[in-house]
RNA sequence: CGCGGGGUAGAGCAGUUGGUAGCUCGUCGGGCUCAUAACCCGGAGGUCGCUGGUUCAAAUCCGGUCCCCGCAA
């Protein structure tokens, strides 16, 4: 079976490799294009096309994919089977979608139809869903809106984003190479979704990641988790960025006024919020790495009554 | 060359008018105590990221290089 792959970040790796390890003919891996994505301007691959490069396989990085003749006759060229697609960071055109005869199909890390849209896995700890996982699912014009062939789920727990992350993801490839012959053989029935239980998940911004202290420490202690390792739960200290990883909700009464640190020991670091108190455990200032409070405190000093935001 | 912070004992930090390094915690041994994460005494542990150079002498000054991190993208 001929396979086009198309995906960019961490997440579409496994997927792509699970590809060639079943010796699926995989003609080419279509990427984003590079971009300066780090510190001192250095260009970077994206990770889908690091893999693909270690896999021997050729990769394609255009610019635009709608109204690209080339790229569009390139692909109608090699006519595969199926194109796959995982986070890859564009809408395929219906002019894509038509070109394989079986169809393109997306690896998406949520339980549709909840949680179409660019950022799943966050969203669903953000909200405090008690399970998520994976679908597959055929592609069309609307934004996640197709049939599902298949889905596997998972417990969220006390997971944060990067270790929900590399989970879907596994489960995602897995998913993957057991629909893929069940669609060959045509032995699979799309189940289409319910609009009516449809939600989204909005992309996420770095400011989304600031603390908003009036919101309850159970609901701050979901941030915390939801965007470990991106963008980060932030507030600030005396002027810097801080940064909390790790922290515990309390149901202890806390009426000093929000963001107020409240109590400093090796435990971690009260601080009011929503009349109540957040627990943070690990934390990070500006140009350093992130540490145990119990850590942090062996050669720095947090003051308490300060306000934190 | 996008801006900036940092690499010093196991951990977190201090130490830049150059003179072979210090604090807190931890750790090991001893003491006190009914007892202890408390207290007292003592000890171990560092080629100060790597590498050239200046100097009688460099963690401290100059050059190069590697790595980590915040911002920005």
């Amino acid at each position: 079976m001929k396979v086009v792959y198309m995906g960019t970040p961490d997440f579409a790796v496994p997927p792509l490799e699970a590809l060639a390890k079943e010796s699926y003919e995989i003609g080419y891996v279509i990427s984003q294009p590079d971009a300066v994505r780090d510190r001192g301007k250095k260009v970077k691959f994206t990770p889908v096309k690091e893999k693909a490069i270690e896999l021997g396989i050729e990769v394609l990085q255009p610019e635009k994919i709608k109204n690209n003749g080339e790229f569009i006759s390139l692909l109608k060229k090699y006519a595969p089977d199926v194109i796959v697609v995982a986070a890859y960071g564009k809408i395929l055109p219906k002019e894509i979608l038509d070109i394989p005869p079986l169809g393109c199909i997306n690896i998406h890390g949520s339980l549709l139809p909840k949680y179409r849209g660019a950022a799943p896995i966050q969203r669903s700890i953000l909200d405090g869903e008690e399970k998520t996982g994976i679908t597959m699912m055929y592609m069309e014009e609307g934004l996640d809106t197709g049939a599902m062939l298949a889905a596997k789920a998972t417990y969220v727990e006390k997971k944060n984003g990067a270790q929900l992350h590399d989970e879907l993801s596994i489960l995602g490839a897995q998913l993957l190479v057991e629909t893929l012959p069940q669609l060959e053989s045509n032995s699979i029935t799309p189940v289409k979704q319910d609009d009516q239980l449809a939600t989204y998940a909005p992309m996420i911004n770095k400011k989304d990641g600031k603390i908003d202290f009036t919101k309850s420490p159970v609901q701050i202690e979901r941030l915390i988790r939801a965007f470990d390792p991106w963008p980060g739960a932030f507030t600030s200290y005396k002027d810097q960025i801080f940064k909390i990883w790790q922290a515990e909700a309390s149901e202890a009464r806390n009426d000093k006024p929000i963001g107020t640190i409240t109590k400093v020991s090796d435990e971690g670091i009260e601080i009011s919020a929503g009349g109540k108190t957040l627990i943070a455990k690990v934390i990070q200032v500006a140009g350093k790495k992130r540490v145990a409070v119990k850590d942090y405190l062996k050669g720095n000093i947090i003051e308490i009554g300060a306000v934190l935001g």
